[in-house]
DNA sequence: GAACTGTATCAACAGTGTGTTGAGTGGGTC
DNA sequence: GACCCACTCAACACACTGTTGATACAGTTC
């Protein structure tokens, strides 16, 4: 069922492999600060107008100090992003159940209805994040790892499907997961940043769950 | 019908808006020469990894010198993908009698492979493009109206099948086009550039068809 | 309570990039 | 031969990034 990566948080211990050297004593403070100083500035400007300086001053701190927590600015938007991932995931958890309890069309609708809530009130790092994958490796491998996440669970459904005699034959139902997944992000991503052409926040649901259900149980027979 | 943009480069002149500061005599080979190193080093390596020095060197050229061609790197690549999408848009020309004299599957087999067909052999290019617009209003902007352009032409093939009879209701054409639209962007992309999970350069014709023509052609009847 | 250990801090440095200034050079042209 | 004007670049001024080395300071530990 392919469950969203879990953001190497160990249950008790606060150490990210990402976050401080080592330790673990007081300046939790600072950290978190810091963390807060980036989400705060992201919704105000991108990524490439935040400078290291920008961080540590809003975190009171200087920039040498900045690099003690954080070993680069890249570091400090890669650890808000696994949180919000992991907060996504957990509320992504159950698409399948969904589906199966509400039928198709209200399951879907809720299934990624749930995932756009997750972005959509923090569209300053959902931008970040994005941009961040054209520089760094880090950034891009989260991300497969998520959209492979998604990948799978529709697989899963239309396969399922298909196999119930619900949904018609047609393309291979991994290819047209893929398809379909895409499709989401980057509508949703254009949405939420209010890219032009784009859907408007109200309508993106409804147009993109005509399109799956379409692509998933329809058939096409053009006159 | 909605053509796409066309580069600004007035028909004889050679006085691009982004190119030199003014002039027109004999320094065109250094321009040329900025343009053709740009193009083939971001076939190794990323934008970002690419600096003024190194297209100065590869045109056999002083830095402060490549400023006089050019006013930044952003420049030099919008100037490639200005002339990319110019070359794409003459291509594109024909959705409509494509899908008139062919049919709808043939037709927007042929409409979208022209489209894939412009990108593929310079996918540095298409990178770069994509990676500028994170920074750069220009870029952004560009390619806003290239996918204007398309929307259009996909709203009014949507809408004269509808009222052809050929197509069942459903979404707004325009709203249906900008999702569709938006899939084929990000799919491609990703193919492109062999992110993971993406489609097999040979499959994404086929699986982005069976989606458009089910979205467009097919209702969905689930069980 | 002196010596030790490890967290936490920053001034100062080194390096790499960008974009600008100002001083040329050399080929037309009147 | 004086004057443009396209063209060129050494040297500069900044804005970043990431590192070094010195220091402060809070607990132990004996």
């Amino acid at each position: 069922m392919a469950t969203v990566p879990q953001a190497e948080t160990s249950p008790a211990s606060a150490s990210n492999s990402r976050g401080r050297r080592n330790t673990r004593a007081s300046g939790d403070d600072r950290e978190r600060a810091i963390l807060e100083t980036a989400e705060q500035l992201l919704e105000e400007r991108p990524l490439s107008e935040i400078s290291v300086d920008d961080l540590a001053k809003g975190a009171g701190i200087s920039r040498p100090t900045f690099y003690f927590y954080f070993p680069s600015k890249d570091a400090v938007v890669l650890t808000i992003i696994d949180r919000l991932v992991a907060d996504a995931g957990s509320g992504q958890e159950a698409i399948l159940t969904a589906l199966a309890e509400a039928g198709p069309q209200a399951g879907l609708r809720t299934a990624l209805q749930n995932l756009y809530g997750a972005f959509r009130s923090r569209p300053g790092v959902v931008r970040a994040g994005s941009d961040l994958r054209a520089t760094n490796q880090e950034a891009r491998d989260l991300w497969a790892q998520v959209m492979e996440g998604w990948v799978a669970d529709v697989t899963a459904v239309i396969e399922f499907e298909r196999s119930r005699g619900t949904a018609p034959a047609g393309q291979p139902a991994r290819e047209m997961a893929i398809a379909l997944v895409q499709m989401n992000e980057r509508a949703q991503y254009a949405t939420l940043l209010g890219e032009e052409p784009s859907l408007e926040g109200d309508r993106v649901l409804d147009v993109l769950i005509e399109i799956w259900l379409r692509a998933i149980y329809g058939t096409a027979e053009p006159g």
